[in-house]
DNA sequence: ACCTGAACACCGTTCAAGT
DNA sequence: ACCTGAACACCGTTCAAGT
């Protein structure tokens, strides 16, 4: 028997009340010693995330950054998972959320196309939130109304309800795919200093391709010549990703008219 | 200016001639002391993050059950970094690669189905996949089987080249998110200790539903019923998987289609 | 109620030393 | 050529103690 960890920082016991955790700053005396609470704490690490990334985040050097004791942390936060939870809600409430209940809507494919972009440019904007997310539940606030306004789009397509799940599935998990990738990406050439189109055609260049594959390999070498002539890989990752979203879509509405 | 990180253990520096490691043992004495190579090492390294995890693994631990200190293991590797990126490629190997060179081939559909199935298979057995997927460059010689197999594959459907990177991107990064998913919420059950679908339902039940979204979340609710009800969520997971490749199938005949 | 310091049980990796 | 031991600079977290 499992000892049983705790499912996520959003989840209370359910086997009690749901009480609200006591640690929170309720305002209660205006002034604490270190005017620590939960939303600086996040902010904080939410801005250590960004600048050194995942690997090199601490609780210690966090709580370096707020001028205060390893310690101290602990007091407003049970784990180091507890806050990244937190920090990954707090990074979710940048996603723009398009009106999903106005009189007078853009199409759903609009709309759709309006939800992967914002994203998107979301896990490429903070490189650490792709483990995050496959790493908890994502149940927080902020997540969820971004998840609500997936369903209230797709809902609008004319699918059934088991077929919105897979639209769901095919459309998101594909933009949290290619924005994982893409972020890190990003990271990596930073981390080494080159720009993206350097590191590209180095890692083209670096390694020797085994003989027994080398006709199949000319082909991935035209695949690829967009870049190889010049063209940015920024580009490229542009097209491919509108591409594949123009993909889906006519997927989509191809499952919708088979249904009248 | 930083220090130049080294980009993988595949890629060898190019400023030089490319030499081949000298650690690799190659068999110019019959014993070693302790019986050690990277081949052993690799896969000790793999059986371990399957049995604890990507985030128990550790080289002290490694070394423990090798039977050998720690500092042993690196005389065949560099750093823990480049042992996981020889895990990850052996790992790769385990992908079951259609023929894509026959006389008689299936149709592209179908083969495009099963290196869908087998790549989702693969993140859902080995959950240490995923982050590392997304951590590193992935050009060992086994992934590199299996991309070559995808880009034949889809050059077979008639989109232009451009298009086909659109559609692998769309295909298996849908694929890397959803199997991602899939393989996380199976570890985070055992680790718990509760079934998929206890787990499920003590999610649902769990946080209480914000006012100002109730109607909404009703609309979500509806959406599971087909768990709610008393399906399994392997079953409701495999039926979200075909819509999405059914999907995403009908997108790519599509924009074939409306090439002509 | 909030914060600290010392301590525990870990990490990855370096380096000098052994055989 | 291969392996060890001690050491360095880190981790997350517990716990008793301070104010």
């Amino acid at each position: 028997m499992a000892k049983a960890a705790r499912m996520s920082v959003w989840l209370e016991d359910t086997d009690g009340a749901v009480e609200p955790r006591p640690r929170a700053s309720r305002g209660r005396r205006a002034e604490q010693p270190s005017g620590l609470d939960r939303e600086r704490i996040t902010r904080a690490t939410v801005k250590l995330l960004d600048a050194e990334g995942l690997a090199k985040f601490s609780m210690r050097r966090l709580a370096g950054e707020l001028g205060v004791t390893a310690m101290s942390v602990y007091w407003y936060v049970d784990t180091k998972d507890d806050l990244l939870e937190l920090a990954l809600d707090q990074a979710f409430g940048e996603l723009e959320i398009p009106d999903t209940d106005a009189e007078e809507l853009p199409d759903w494919q609009t709309q759709l196309r309006e939800l992967a972009a914002t994203y998107r440019e979301l896990l490429v904007r903070h490189p650490w939130i792709s483990p995050l997310v496959g790493n908890f539940l994502n149940v927080g606030p902020k997540s969820l109304l971004f998840s609500r306004a997936v369903q209230r789009v797709i809902a609008r397509t004319g699918l059934t309800l088991a077929q919105q799940r897979g639209a769901v599935s095919s459309v998101f998990q594909f933009v949290y795919g290619y924005g994982t990738i893409e972020g890190h990406f990003r990271q990596r050439c930073a981390e080494v200093g080159l720009t993206q189109d350097e590191y590209f055609h180095k890692a083209m260049a670096a390694f020797s391709v085994p003989e027994e594959m080398a006709d199949d390999f000319s082909h991935a070498e035209r695949m690829m010549e967009a870049v190889e002539e010049g063209g940015d890989v920024d580009a490229m990752r542009d097209m491919d990703f509108q591409v594949a979203l123009d993909l889906q879509i006519a997927g989509i509405e191809t499952l919708v008219s088979q249904r009248r």
